[in-house]
DNA sequence: CGCATTGCGTCAATCCTGTTGACATAAGGC
DNA sequence: GCCTTATGTCAACAGGATTGACGCAATGCG
């Protein structure tokens, strides 16, 4: 078949089951799948009978699988980033660009997890990607540096918010499970071969938390430090992909 | 089927193909099959024409798919650490760990992408711990503090490794066509409700690449500040998960 | 109003997965 | 050499993505 997907439909044609079909609401007929049953309930065929059409009308809409998940993703960025607004502090506002996204996240733990390395393409990713470049022009990096260390920190805060979501997504009784193993497992070790492990046994119990909000403080507190500086125009050696 | 897999087998029977199974035969098989032809070709199927058996007799050794997937994951993890040992320099060493994390998840994407979440508490991850902390106490840091850091630190490289190693773990047409996004897609923005990318339009290629090191890199900095500014041992306002 | 066009929902078929119950056969203990 | 049983093989099932052919009905036009 592969006809391709239209931007505008003209005719709307209901399906057998009388409902209008649209992008809008496979998306969010998708995300409520996924929500409620988990990430392997998404197939075209499972949103096919939710939706009350046959499996193959999906095509009309998306070019594939690939395109729907394109889509999804999308959306989670959308909703994460409504009626957001910088405020002028370039380091707060990145700070509550990485709040939001971790929320949407964490709003679709399971969508989250298929959804966080890929390149959307779509009009809200771009959006978002030309809030935080502006961000970091506004804190004085060059173009190059700017461009650079923008995708470090949304890299670090999809991927650490995507990491807290697959946690979140396991079922709850194996994810208590592996929390209470693993402290169990790390307070019984031997103190000769693990005396460092002995040192910090009485703060190990933080371990089992997210480490989200910390790990975006340290990388900020670096932008701000590198911006002040003055570096922030000048090439950094030792950081070759 | 569902019979239990035992730990010692007392009957070694050969395959069609004459090929005597093992456990490791298959692990190390499918690890090939991955490095071979890519993330995609490991299948139970495809695995078993691989060792020359039956697809089902896969299942005498493994419950299913996913105790194969963490099978693998674990001699990953194993793989990746194998043979480190600390120089001295606690930031040095902190990023040999991160580089040879993330080497062993790209080395096979597809497993990575399963187990980055996952706590193993094996004894390969135990001591990973114990040396992780056991560098951030040297760095002067105290027990409470070195503790989060060092969840802070490795969920960073984990978190980010296993991005890496999902994008990787893409097909690949749909990974390239990802990478062109921002070449395409990116660079035909209108200037005037795109700006800041308007500005930085030259650099924009760089997205497609890993932002890995620059990650660890300024994580590196800003522990390494923490710790020379003296407030290592103190705890820090405005972190609490 | 009614006809022609065609967008798009439906159906059926193809080729993939993982998984399992029944069966056969050879390995090892006796 | 027999008997038990581990284990490899076979066939089948359920469910996955995708697509070509078909036909209904919504829309534009007269």
């Amino acid at each position: 078949m592969t006809t391709r997907v239209p931007q505008e439909r003209r005719r709307r044609r209901p399906t057998r089951s009388g409902l209008l079909l649209s992008e809008d609401l496979i998306v969010e007929t998708a995300l409520r799948l996924i929500g409620e049953h988990g990430p392997e309930a998404l197939s075209v065929r499972r949103l096919g009978t939710a939706l009350g059409c046959d499996p193959s009308a999906l095509y009309r809409y998306f070019r594939g699988t690939d395109d729907l998940v394109l889509a999804i993703a999308d959306r989670i960025i959308g909703d994460a980033m409504a009626g957001f607004a910088p405020g002028g502090d370039w380091v707060a506002d990145l700070r509550e660009m990485a709040v939001r996204v971790r929320a949407g996240y964490l709003a679709h733990p399971r969508a989250a997890a298929f959804a966080s390395y890929r390149v959307t393409r779509r009009q809200n990713e771009i959006r978002a990607v030309e809030t935080g470049v502006s961000l970091l022009l506004s804190a004085g990096f060059e173009p190059v540096q700017a461009t650079r260390l923008y995708l470090t920190f949304i890299d670090t805060v999809l991927s650490h918010a995507a990491m807290d979501a697959a946690f979140q997504a396991l079922p709850p009784q194996q994810r208590e499970a592996d929390r209470r193993a693993w402290h169990q497992v790390y307070q019984q070790l031997d103190a000769a071969s693990h005396p460092a492990l002995t040192t910090v046994r009485q703060a190990l119990h933080t371990m089992g938390d997210s480490s989200f909000e910390e790990a975006v403080d340290l990388l900020l507190e670096a932008l701000a430090a590198r911006a002040a500086s003055g570096t922030a125009g000048r090439s950094r050696p030792g950081s070759a992909g």
